[in-house]
DNA sequence: CCACAAATGAGACTGAGTCTCGGAGTTATT
DNA sequence: AATAACTCCGAGACTCAGTCTCATTTGTGG
């Protein structure tokens, strides 16, 4: 987690920059995100607050996730349906994917060259802009198999 | 569309070898997957089997869809939160995946064997065993750039 | 310190998806 | 074809993530 600090000044230059001004509530979600390293429900950050001693409403947590979205520091995970995942996003563009274990629920990161690369290549055969891609992978963990 | 008989005949052909009966409700959701090429929504395919005066339960609906993914005769597709869509799947394992434009929300298929041999890879590489796996890409389609 | 814009939060609302349970439909057996 | 033993179906209440509204609070440039 040497990264973590790193991560947080980065989103407040970024929205300084923006011209936004400081919030407590926004603060807290940058905090927690900046604490944890993968993938929170909406819903695990409202808990995580409520659990810390400082309840943030549900509003809020929303409205900076979205903030954060877009402005590029926050990914939107869809690991499937009915719940949305976000995780912190670093401004080099560095970034993993995951497979969601079918037994235990468990979420694995990982990251693959070679998938970016075809994920690359296939905007140019489409002739589309790929702005962003999500890939899930679901089976079985190495603990579960 | 020439394969959809031959689809739906499959799909036929798994269920009763289930030991499953035959329903009014399964039988309407199956002839209209069977007709559409691309993921309908479950919503969509309510609206559209009662459009057709064919009214059908929404747990109907749900019940059918989820007994055919458990059977590998449909496709989950997770395009984004909040609403799950659903496409018919081929016995050979033959696939596509999606892209979907920010601009109009249309959805466009596409394949990719170096995408397929990427992920084949990986799973040997991570150690997990990859049951399934959603690609989803956004960005701007041909028509929008 | 003040004014004003931005941020916050309580809670009502939306909409996809789930659950329940009585009743209807299907099939094997005779 | 009647029966019995299933499975399947549908209406609607319910859940729960996420959105919206609006009155109030808070941060900040001047």
């Amino acid at each position: 987690m040497a990264d973590a600090p790193v991560w947080s000044d980065h989103v407040q230059a970024v929205l300084a920059r923006a011209g936004l001004k400081r919030g407590g509530a926004r603060q807290r979600v940058i905090e927690l995100l900046a604490r944890e390293p993968c993938a929170l429900s909406a819903v695990e950050i409202e808990d995580a607050l409520r659990a810390e001693g400082k309840p943030t409403g549900r509003a809020s947590i929303y409205r900076v996730l979205d903030l954060l979205v877009d402005h590029g520091l926050v990914e939107r995970v869809a690991v499937g349906p009915g719940q949305a995942r976000f995780e912190r996003m670093h401004p080099s563009g560095e970034h993993h994917h995951h497979l969601v274990c079918d037994q235990c629920g468990r979420l694995v990161a990982f990251d693959d060259p070679a998938l970016e690369q075809a994920i690359g290549d296939l905007s140019e055969r489409l002739g589309v802009r790929v702005e962003h891609h999500d890939v899930v992978l679901r089976g079985a963990c190495e603990r579960c198999e």
